[in-house]
RNA sequence: CGCGGGGUGGAGGAGCGGUACCUCGUCAGGCUCAUAAUCUGAAGACCCCGGUUCGAAUCCGGGCCCCGCAA
């Protein structure tokens, strides 16, 4: 068996995956399909995805898009592209793009995508997010086969994965591309030789997380990371991990300031209490309450920064901004 | 050259033309059965290079580094 293969990704993590196939004897990694360069960092300069990095440095043909419109427009070219190439398979992992339906048809049953949960769990572009939002004991991988709907279709293979409760979206990310990376090349091959039967997913469990700035939306905004007071600590600190290593949760100084969910905090004067304050990690304490017996969840900072600051420990922040 | 903020003792911050201050830490000593508690004392700093000035951490020019927005 040899089995010709195309690779859509755009995740700076999906390496793993790429170094999977091109590792496979039988498998024959042959086109990639990535996003183009964007202008990326502080100073806007223009920077390749490291799929398509990756695609360079091995000599993989690969084929670039700059949105969603242009891979509507492109679609054609990719169809012939694909042909030429005599692709067998083509697998989608952390894409950020709808495929067009003609090529959804033109290869029905020949399109495997990765998804980072366990489907009907979670459809849409944040499974990984959505688990540690929800605080889940567990989450993992489904391998299943593109057809029009928003991560519908029939599943092939699942892996379960537990979960800590310590991981932010970074590591778990990783930890799931391994674990991916481990099993798609025996997926890929046991499903070209029939040994896999896919099942259906049961439509009436699928659950869907969606941006809370942006309710249509399963992607994850710049908004959706600002710190809501109101939630419960455990709520907030299941955030900040879900939010890292991006946008990174963030509040402003003001809000730190004699705020309920943390122990209590006044600024030195002339601070701006207007500077935004990113807190990348937290832990949740039980206090006892002055009287009553009675315990309160507070939320401690552990590494926060003050906009044009660097990176410091909250006892650092708190010896510098406090008011003693 | 996308926009903007900043580099002050070991750490985090004030000061923004005239004796360098605060919180934490460190060291010595006191008080303690004892201490991460407390008291007294001490060491230790203005990123680099030029310029303006009687005088610069503070103003100007250049360099190196860091960061927020934006993606």
């Amino acid at each position: 068996m040899n089995l010709n293969i195309a690779f859509f990704g755009t995740s700076d993590r999906a390496t793993p995956l790429l170094e999977a196939l091109n590792g496979d004897p039988q498998l024959n990694l042959k086109l990639v399909v990535t996003k183009t360069d964007r202008k990326m960092g502080r100073h806007q300069k223009l920077k390749p995805t490291q799929v398509k990095e990756w695609a360079e440095k091995h000599n993989i043909a690969k084929f670039e898009l700059k949105n969603q419109r242009d891979f509507q427009k492109k679609e054609k070219a990719l169809l012939r592209e694909l042909s030429k190439q005599r692709i067998d398979l083509i697998i989608v992992a952390d894409f950020g793009f709808m495929v067009p339906e003609t090529l959804i048809q033109t290869y029905k049953g020949k399109i495997i995508n990765v998804h980072f949960s366990l489907l009907p769990k979670y459809r849409g572009a944040n499974p990984v997010q959505a688990a540690i939002i929800n605080g889940d004991k567990e989450t993992g991988i489904t391998f299943i086969l593109m057809e029009e709907g928003l991560d519908s279709g029939p599943i092939l293979h699942q892996i379960k994965h537990p979960l800590t409760k310590k991981e932010t979206t970074g590591m778990l990310y990783k930890e799931l591309f391994d674990l991916a990376a481990k099993r798609l090349p025996e997926t890929v091959k046991k499903y070209a030789n029939q040994e896999l039967t896919p099942q259906q997913q049961d439509d009436s469990k699928a659950e869907i997380y969606y941006s809370p700035s942006h309710p249509k939306s399963t992607y994850i905004y710049k908004e959706d990371a600002k710190i809501n007071w109101n939630e419960t600590p455990q709520q907030i600190e299941q955030k900040i991990r879900a939010f890292n290593p991006w946008p990174i949760a963030w509040t402003t100084l003001e809000a730190l300031e004699h705020n309920e969910k943390l122990e209590d905090l006044a600024l030195r004067e002339g601070v701006d209490a207007s500077l935004r304050v990113k807190i990348f990690s937290a832990e949740v304490v039980e206090k006892e309450m002055a009287e009553a017996g009675s315990k309160k969840s507070k939320l401690i900072p552990k590494t926060i920064q003050v906009a044009g600051k660097k990176k410091t420990s909250w006892e650092n922040f708190k010896n510098g901004y406090a008011k003693k």
